[in-house]
DNA sequence: AATGAATGAGGGTTCATTCAT
DNA sequence: CATGAATGAACCCTCATTCAT
């Protein structure tokens, strides 16, 4: 179990991180250059959900932040940085969420996780595709895995933590199981879309934890 | 349910189906053509599980099928097509099996579910990314919506038919959620290797379904 | 003395070894493709000797042989493969020139370099400009030491042989200084021009081996 | 003779020019402005002497020089002119050096060049290449002519009336001679580095001059 | 059926230079 | 005097696709 934390998150660590992702407010950005920055990250972000990272030309990201293509590389060193620049934002965001839920009772906590991440499956679509695109293909991800392993190290000890309080026999297991049932939906829903029946499985896991 | 068959399959669907994907014989080849074809086919499908679809170049493909460049767009029209070409062969090698399948006791075709799909998850690990970075690329399947769908079809069919003899009060929502739990779990195995307890996983699963 | 050959050969090795650079006939060329080979080849002879190495740009040599930019990168597989590629031309040009040379009475030798030396200064004025260039430095040479090595261990082997025949004192060093003074006067004339009093430094330097 | 003057100087001419190159004090600078001029200057000087013009950016000039780009360019109107600004600075420092020598008996000077020249073949080895570099590339160059051509002329001039007074039957030859031969030893250098018979070569040279 | 030479659009990235502050 | 954000052209290189043989 020593290495485990050095492996590559689940998408589903991410899920509920990366639930509330508001824009965030100008008053956040303290000096003009940020505003550059950020229209960047956020054109990538964008494009990298909709068409995927491959698919994503420097070139659009440029155009979509309205920037010339030379300054994306006063600010990120790479498109690879660009990513990487994203999943910081991303987890920056999250990280309130994380610890709200960290002093709830364990049933709500699960609760929590299971509304949360339907809700993100279902509006978050395209970022989810990203996450689940990324996980699965390590080699390009490289410089993210310290912020992925930090996210599902959290989550998964908060979710390990909870199913003990609840008195699962195997409470590791469960938060893997549960983990996968949320990751699989949102691959169901990402193929099949509308037509997956959501609210019938959703159901069905709120009755396996007693909800 | 209207649009049903136009979306794209669940990986899950395919994981049965690609179980004992095994290599044709030379025999089976009546021409030459077939034998070139196969090639490609075979060449194009390691590549693209092994580095993914963007990061194969028709280069490497030839190079590997040890056959001339020109010749691939002789047999297929496009890159694309030789996705489509893989897909096609898949199903063709999967339809035994479904039958097969198809005539035993319900209970046992669900534990030959979860068998089949958690040794596929481990021993073909990499051509389940191929098919999972697929499925969630819905733009770049295409061509292959109509096999898919077939796939999927009869699948998602059978398994509803067998929580129904098994009594489930959710039968067509179980399929999905056995479904998702699988491809959750497939996805998990991708991200962590080695350290995802798949045993364990398994185990709860079975219990489920009273194995 | 041991780990001299590995250095990279002075200018002057090469001025005898590139003497006659003739363009090759037609019927050398095998093949349909040895032609484009060799048309990007000799754009990027006369583009590198014109302009510097770095200062050419692929787009310029793919035009000036009136080839796609594409193609070059089918024949090499660098900007810098492209140099090597050069570079082996020139070697295979000028071996036999070398063996002729070997067989010569020494004296022979001796005022046969500094003829083709002159000559080449003067009339491969830009090719000698691309030697020196090439030659002070190190890091871009890289590939080319193999070459460069096996071109200057043979000539100065020679020179030192001359010299040691016609009872110099110091055969080894004398060599160097007639390889200082050729190299040297290249440099005079790359800077000066016209200007430079070519003949009457060739008669000094005539005078000092008693020619 | 006429055009003579138009053309650039052998590396030679500056070689006993730059000989002692001692870095001003600060106390020098009367301004803050010269400060921050100097120290782009100082800055651009080690790198291009370091990596080559080509190879050094306007960035690192500014980080090594720990100056703002813009700043470049209030006291620079291109990275051309940094290099002429090296060169106006390089000729000022060795200005003394010119007229000390100037005044010496033809003996001791000739003396004093070879030391001079094989002391800063060794120890300004990267400078030297900057000159190479410089010498053989004339349109790079272009604005420095005046610079150059005025210390040619009065250093050719110093060296030639030199080898008059010693009776060298071709002093005008002779001096243009001994140039080439120190500025190919300073090639071979470079070339071959530490393998490079220096001592040998230099004892030669002495001995041809009497010395 | 088969080759691989040839194409050209586009990829990510660098960099000298400008400009608003 | 000084900053560094911003520009945009150019750079080297890749690659799916076509075509003459």
């Amino acid at each position: 179990m020593k290495e485990y934390y050095n492996k590559t998150a689940l998408a589903i660590g991410f899920r509920i991180y990366l639930y509330n992702m508001a824009p965030r407010k100008k008053e956040d950005y303290r000096t003009m250059q940020e505003v550059s920055r950020n229209k960047i990250l956020m054109a990538a972000l964008e494009l990298f959900a909709g068409k995927g990272y491959a698919a994503t030309s420097t070139d659009s990201i440029a155009k979509k932040a309205k920037v010339s293509k030379g300054l994306i590389y006063h600010y990120f060193k790479s498109k690879q940085d660009i990513l990487s620049g994203i999943f910081a934002y991303l987890m920056e965001e999250g990280n309130e969420l994380m610890n709200a839920n960290n002093q709830l009772p364990p049933g709500k906590v699960i609760n929590n996780l299971i509304d949360y991440s339907f809700d993100y499956i279902v509006n978050k679509a395209k970022l989810n595709r990203l996450l689940i695109a990324i996980a699965i293909q390590p080699e390009v991800v490289k410089g993210l895995k310290e912020e992925l392993d930090k996210a599902k190290e959290v989550w998964m000890g908060i979710m390990i933590r909870m199913f003990k309080e609840l008195n699962f026999q195997q409470p590791e297991a469960e938060a893997y199981l549960l983990s996968a049932m949320l990751d699989g939906v949102g691959l169901g829903y990402l193929a099949l879309g509308e037509d997956y029946p959501l609210k019938k499985i959703k159901r069905l896991i709120e009755e396996r934890y007693g909800l």
